[in-house]
DNA sequence: TAGCCGTATTTTTTT
DNA sequence: AATACGGCTA
């Protein structure tokens, strides 16, 4: 059975059939982009015979990229039959470098088993080497300083040429420069010397090996025949460098994306790279799609008018045959907690009058902060959810820890997770103990792990602590090196039984009871540690095998892997049992930021105030409120039929109440398309109908509650991660 | 060294 | 309001 492309508009099939050669669509929010995406997978797999291990997807979270990759088999499975599809590769720019690097690090010095550091991985060790070369971490603040070189490496700067950059910049003062970049210097060779890569370094590396090894560049290039990239508006300097470097033998390249939804320059993504892509890949061809499947046209037109107030972009005529559909509302709240009361409410009304599902809605904030109100509220009306981003469950403490634990057994020369756990649970190593052993591996220029037999300085029950430690690491290390080399699944098991006999090894629950004399918090947080057991053994044999540039599947290599995807894919939700996770029904909170892509019935986009969007330090530092203005169209284009707009007057924050205005792009929308509820303490124009409505309808939510409450009993709702 | 207590600081988005 | 950090004492 041929690959039907029935559902596709002519432009679309116009993209998915055109042949070799550099391709750019370029379209507005909802054209079906990915869609289309997705088809020209599959054609290129069923219809014109290519190899799917020829082919490669990039996108850029783990989540967009495992859907685009299960769209495209179920597609292919229709027309070519199961199996088509084996050794795709859809990954996103950073997976794939840490592929690469696994398996050609070598030839630029790297060990195969490298530490992926996070964010706040990236936090400690700074820290640490500002400590260490004396740089006042209250005079100059770590996460700028941490920013910049992540500026300066997405740049390509290497430390030693990156002073000029710091200077020039224009965002720090001379002084501040300086001190970026001989932290710089001192972060990378301490990197370096722990084994250790930070995002930005898998990007940098990955691409310094294709640009100085011609063999691996070959390699990939004659592997990778034909490379697809959704969301190429996010592209930063050292990903368009890779997919050059990709691109070398053949230019089968199709990037896809939107200029007006371009939200990370701020991290280093350069729109230019979508809007200059016929300059930069010689007779490319550009296809624009005109038809928004999403939205109603109000939403559209509500999106268009705001996003036609920034410069410097790609003009487009988005249109959509749905329909004008409901006004966009407006609605103004005295407070925050008002606010959150309201969304919870209108959820809960519009759920239970329209017979609506919970997983059609959506809230959407500017910060992960937010997120808290509405999950109160929510919860108050037993109303399920869940949350994207935000703190996860690798950011619990004792998470972390046990990670830590691991990582060192992967790589002692982790000084960061040496740090974290040495004295966890308390062996008598404190702070100047510490102290000694850093100084020392500092000077030296070793990993602290060396320095731990050198105890003489050290009182004795640290030094005996510290002994204990160090077996206890190697013992944990020995016994994981032993698993043989079988099959991928027994040696997943047997590594499961390893993490299961480490938590005791480690003495966990000691260190848990320690930390708490509250034993309902240490049984939480033992279930917690027992959860990354599980997710241990949820691993797939492929994920260590599925290259066969990559060895068999030691304890080592397993462990390695859960590690760095644990890292990578920090965000996403544990895919605990699959089917259940597509038919849970539950509204979604999540920021802005992370609805990109994502579609919903109705969306609330709340918080709608200056200092939130645009945000207060994009305001303050003067820096482009065209990103934040494309923030907002990105939520607008998320609804499909209606948006419901809320803020409120007056927040309170440390606690303080402070006054909030609405936001300026809120004037950007023309009043037809809004309808503005004030519900407010003070309503400046409120017709007493209004008043009486409102009054009916607080009597109705009443009723609905109590009609719950008494079916529900002690029913099971809430968040879950 | 460990634990308590008082003070200062928090204000973005994420791979 | 909540928390992180540093200093002080046992
Ligand atoms: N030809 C079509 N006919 C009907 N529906 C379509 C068509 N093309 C796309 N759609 C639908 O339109 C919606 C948006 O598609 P998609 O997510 O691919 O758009 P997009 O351009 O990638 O959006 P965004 O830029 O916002 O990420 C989806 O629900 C999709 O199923």
């Amino acid at each position: 059975m041929p690959l039907s492309l029935n559902r596709l508009n002519p432009n679309q099939r116009e993209a998915v059939l055109y042949g070799n050669g550099p391709l750019l669509v370029l379209a507005g929010a909802g054209s079906g982009k990915t869609s289309t995406m997705t088809y020209r997978i599959a054609h290129l797999i069923a219809e014109r015979n290519v190899p799917a291990s020829a082919i490669l997807g990039l996108s850029f979270t783990n989540k967009a990229a495992t859907e685009l990759k299960e769209r495209v088999i179920r597609l292919v499975s229709e027309a070519a039959g199961f199996g088509a599809t084996r050794n795709i590769m859809i990954s996103t720019f950073h997976s794939l470098c840490v592929r690469i690097l696994r398996a050609h690090g070598a030839k630029l010095g790297f060990q195969r088993d490298f530490t992926i550091l996070d964010q706040s991985d990236q936090q400690d060790t700074l820290k640490q080497i500002m400590r260490n070369i004396k740089i006042d971490d209250r005079k100059f603040d770590l996460n700028s300083i941490l920013f910049e070189i992540g500026q300066a490496k997405s740049r390509f700067l290497s430390p030693d040429a990156a002073q000029g950059f710091f200077l020039d910049s224009g965002r720090l003062g001379p002084d501040y420069a300086i001190a970026a970049a001989s932290s710089y210097i001192h972060y990378q060779s301490q990197l370096k010397a722990q084994n250790a890569m930070d995002f930005d370094d898998l990007l940098f590396n990955a691409v310094a090996l294709l640009e100085k090894h011609e063999e691996v560049r070959e390699h990939y290039n004659q592997r990778f025949r034909y490379i697809l990239v959704d969301e190429y508006q996010d592209t930063n300097p050292a990903q368009f460098r890779l997919l050059r470097l990709l691109t070398q033998r053949q230019q089968n390249l199709c990037v896809v994306g939107d200029d007006d939804q371009s939200i990370y320059a701020w991290r280093g993504a350069d729109p230019t790279h979508i809007l200059e892509f016929a300059q930069h890949f010689r007779g490319a061809k550009t296809i624009t799609l005109d038809q928004n499947y999403r939205s109603t046209m109000t939403i559209l037109e509500a999106a268009n008018a705001v996003i036609q107030n920034n410069r410097k972009r790609h003009p487009k005529s988005l249109w959509s045959d749905r329909g004008s559909g409901e006004p966009v509302s407006e609605v103004i709240l005295e407070e925050d907690r008002e606010e959150g009361k309201f969304v919870a409410e209108e959820i809960f009304r519009l759920a239970k009058e329209k017979n609506i599902r919970w997983a059609d809605f959506a809230v959407l904030y500017r910060s992960n902060a937010q997120s808290r109100i509405f999950e109160e509220s929510l919860r108050m009306l037993r109303v399920p959810y869940k949350i994207v981003g935000g703190f996860s469950f690798l950011d619990r403490k004792e998470v972390k820890n046990i990670l830590a634990y691991w990582r060192l057994v992967v790589n002692p020369g982790d000084d960061a997770s040496l740090r974290r756990v040495i004295n966890w649970p308390a062996r008598g190593i404190g702070r100047t103990s510490l102290e000694h052993l850093g100084n020392a591996a500092f000077t030296k220029e070793v990993p602290i792990f060396e320095m731990l037999p050198e105890t003489a300085q050290l009182a004795p029950r640290a030094a005996a602590g510290t002994k204990a430690f160090r077996e206890l690491i190697l013992d944990l290390r020995e016994s994981l090196q032993k698993i043989p080399c079988s099959s991928a699944e027994v040696a997943i098991s047997a590594v499961v039984s390893w993490a299961r006999n480490s938590l005791e090894k480690i003495q966990a629950r000691k260190a848990l009871d320690e930390e708490t004399d509250d034993p309902a918090a240490a049984l939480r947080q033992w279930e917690n540690i027992e959860e990354l057991v599980h997710g241990l053994g949820q691993i797939r044999p492929e994920e260590i095998t599925g290259d066969s540039e990559e060895g068999p599947a030691d304890g080592l290599a397993i462990l390695r892997e859960y590690l760095a995807r644990m890292t990578l894919e920090a965000q996403d939700e544990e895919e605990d049992d699959s089917k259940e996770n597509e038919l849970r029904d539950e509204v979604t909170l999540l920021t802005l930021h992370g609805a990109k892509g994502l579609e919903y019935p109705i969306v609330f986009m709340v918080g709608a105030e200056d200092g939130f969007l645009p945000h207060r330090r994009t305001i303050e530092e003067a820096s482009d409120l065209g990103e934040e203005r494309r923030l907002c169209y990105v939520g607008i284009t998320r609804a499909k039929n209606h948006l419901i707009i809320t803020r409120a007057k007056n927040r309170i924050r440390y606690g303080k109440t402070v006054p909030r205005t609405r936001s300026r792009f809120m004037d950007e929308i023309p009043q037809k398309l809004l309808v503005v509820r004030d519900e407010s303490r003070a309503p400046s124009a409120v017709p007493s109908t209004d008043k009486a409505a409102l009054a009916a309808h607080e009597v109705r939510v009443r009723n609905y509650l109590e009609e719950i409450k008494s079916k529900l009993g002690a029913a099971s709702s809430g968040p879950k991660r």
